[in-house]
DNA sequence: AAACATAGTATCCTTTTGGATACCTTAATA
DNA sequence: TATTAAGGTATCCAAAAGGATACTATGTTT
């Protein structure tokens, strides 16, 4: 870590952050292109107005593309940028420390659900 | 990416994501160990509300250690813990790729505060 | 003329997060 | 006896994030 790390991690971490980007990227990420109702089917309990904010946020970023089809009624599609593509082993890291992670506070706390993958003896 | 990698990347998260955590970190990795007084001189700006709840976060998470003596006046010190120390690596690659990604903005909307580290000629 | 489809906005409200400030504890010290 | 030190809590308030609901635009279909 260098000096003033703190706030390249918290730019980092604004792609995210949010309560529902994970899940946006992740179908955008396995399903390629989706239409705005697509994702709002992908994602159930999501509002539009959310979807449009979040959406707007990962566009901002260069993360997300947006087409829109000049017709009526109207169609727009979202995808993965070629440039947001490069975020995919970050995404890969965290979801792995976070996969151990949730194991370690299992061990720590005792848990039921615990995932028996090399616990088993 | 698996299938329901969002609820790991969110606990993930949950350990960088506060308004007051990657500095609170950042100052304990650098520092070894810190009093909860010397936390506060380190982060300025930071209320003694908002750098225990931060911290107390951090401990349940198995990131921060707490040590208190038992005296008068209070002693209380903060450090990382063994496994704590294995979150290095994920920060490392989160900071990094922060970094390309400020650069990847200022590119794409022109800022004038530009980095040129390798763009010089 | 009314209804439909799609991708949003606009408005209002609730919840969560963050911040300012005052207060608490207890032994040693002035 | 009043202060001080250190590490907090408690209380109240402001700001930000999230959510429910209604409304808009417009060409096509009924």
């Amino acid at each position: 870590m260098e000096d003033h790390s703190n706030c390249t991690i918290e730019t980092a971490l604004e792609i995210l952050v949010g309560k529902w980007k994970p899940i946006i990227l992740y179908s955008l990420f396995t399903n390629g292109t989706l239409r705005f109702s697509e994702l709002q089917k992908a994602i159930p309990g999501i509002t539009k107005k959310m979807l449009t904010a979040q959406l707007r946020e990962l566009e901002y970023h260069d993360i997300v593309h947006r087409k829109v089809y000049l017709q009526i009624p109207p169609k727009v599609e979202y995808s993965i940028t070629e440039y947001g593509q490069g975020i995919t082993p970050l995404i890969q890291s965290i979801s792995e420390w976070g996969q151990a992670h949730v194991k370690h506070l299992s061990e720590i706390y005792g848990d039921n659900r615990i995932l028996k993958t090399e616990t088993t003896e």
